[in-house]
DNA sequence: GCGAAAAGATATGTCAGACGTTTAATTGTC
DNA sequence: GACAATTAAACGTCTGACATATCTTTTCGC
């Protein structure tokens, strides 16, 4: 019934586990001091060097911080929602152009999860949101913009609207969805057309959460998810053909 | 205005990032091998145990993996979304439980996303998606449950409900909001009486997907979030008193 | 007596070299 | 030609050392 015959992992592995699962247990609170290196070699008994590495794994997930000098060592870390996005962010893009995920289902997801946001936008978003989404919708219509300047506006945009939300947990997932989307979307070559219909749509999201009407914003993002489909198999189509 | 005055990282952080840089902007494909730890060390003109902190780092994020022997090495890992599972699982439960995140705003989130996705689980439910959901429902059912084994029955009932849309993108990540959920949901007792109102919920969710009615299964979704939530503030509110 | 500079202590960051272990390819023998 | 022994390449780990950063303590000068 197993299907892995629970090989031995490498000894900077097994301690980072270790250590990872004392954090998680809350057996070591947020800033304890972890021993030194040193003496974490001694007790698991084995060399600095490993110790180190599986140090450096933990320091790779922002599960510890490092501090040199006489008072310096290994310190828990508060795990904050910033650092937390960057990590979201590049786990996200890469499962999408690592496992052949087609531009409908990623889409799919991504206005799912933002309709989802947008009845609590709507309800709480601050004139700061709006005015970023209305900046950013401005932009959006300059003439001279690129496509990838137009994409990381969009992503801005989208961004604005699921932060109004005032949920970090939101946010946070939600970061992978959106900004993972933009390498994506930098593949489609938007006309001067279709920056207008997307701008029209982006328009009435944001006159939906300024009236706080939930209803509106709904429609005006299954729209704008049709729409981004639409112009997807557009773009598909025509390189095939 | 900067912030931070770029202060220069350890060179296995450095090395790190320009590994990662390179595997994310497609100069290093899938299963390309990346040069030995000598020959690292070479190019970056560091020592062998600085080049392998810094695979390290990457290991501990799925970016890579080794290998050992004559044809070994570090090989640029495939990122597969059940590898991801587990690292989303383990920053969104640190994130809930360093920042102080009330219960209520987690709650929300993961049922407005658990929401986001009922409509397409309606519509795509497979019959193995409903028999797990009711095998889970009714597990919950028995009388000698342990509040923990209550909760891990929780988990597996909305994992389903979530994987029912058949999306793995949403999958991925709705698993960090259900599962991270799981250790606050553990600090609630759950009575006799509140366990037969959250089955009837789970009961007509899967009615509801069964006959594929999305509405009805948005109605039932939101019942359960508003008594989940009523059920937290009774139990604070009686630790208080 | 008090402040500032110097010395010390402690811990991480890095390096150099070595040895063991694993794995695949090569070679040699029957 | 097939199988066994050898070899080579690479990672995993260890030892020891030095460099560097930072806090603490001591000492020196006034």
């Amino acid at each position: 019934m197993k299907t892995e015959p629970a090989k031995p992992a490498d000894l900077s592995a097994q301690i980072a586990k270790a250590i990872r699962d004392a954090i998680m247990s809350g057996a070591l609170p947020v800033d304890e001091r972890l021993p030194s290196e040193a003496e974490l070699a001694e007790q698991f008994a084995v060399s600095r060097p490993t110790v180190r590495e599986a140090l450096k794994r933990l320091a790779a997930q922002s599960l510890i911080r490092t501090q040199r000098g006489a008072t310096g060592g290994a310190f828990v870390n508060r795990l904050r929602f910033e650092d937390a996005y960057g990590q979201q962010i590049t786990t996200s893009t890469l499962l999408l152009s690592m496992n052949d995920v087609s531009f409908a289902t990623a889409c799919e997801a991504r206005y799912a999860l933002e309709r989802a946001c947008a009845p609590l936008s709507a309800e709480r978003r601050t004139a700061d949101h709006l005015a970023t989404m209305r900046a950013e919708a401005h932009r959006q219509a300059q003439p001279g913009l690129t496509d990838e300047a137009f994409c990381a506006s969009d992503v801005a945009f989208h961004r604005a609207l699921v932060d109004a939300a005032g949920n970090p947990v939101l946010s946070y997932q939600l970061a992978g969805a959106v900004e993972a989307m933009q390498p994506l979307m930098n593949m489609i070559t938007f006309t001067a057309r279709s920056r207008e219909k997307i701008i029209g749509f982006h328009q009435a999201i944001a006159d939906a959460l300024e009236a706080q009407d939930a209803a509106k914003a709904d429609t005006a993002l299954t729209g704008l998810a049709d729409y981004t489909q639409a112009l997807a198999r557009d773009v598909i189509a025509a390189r095939k053909g």
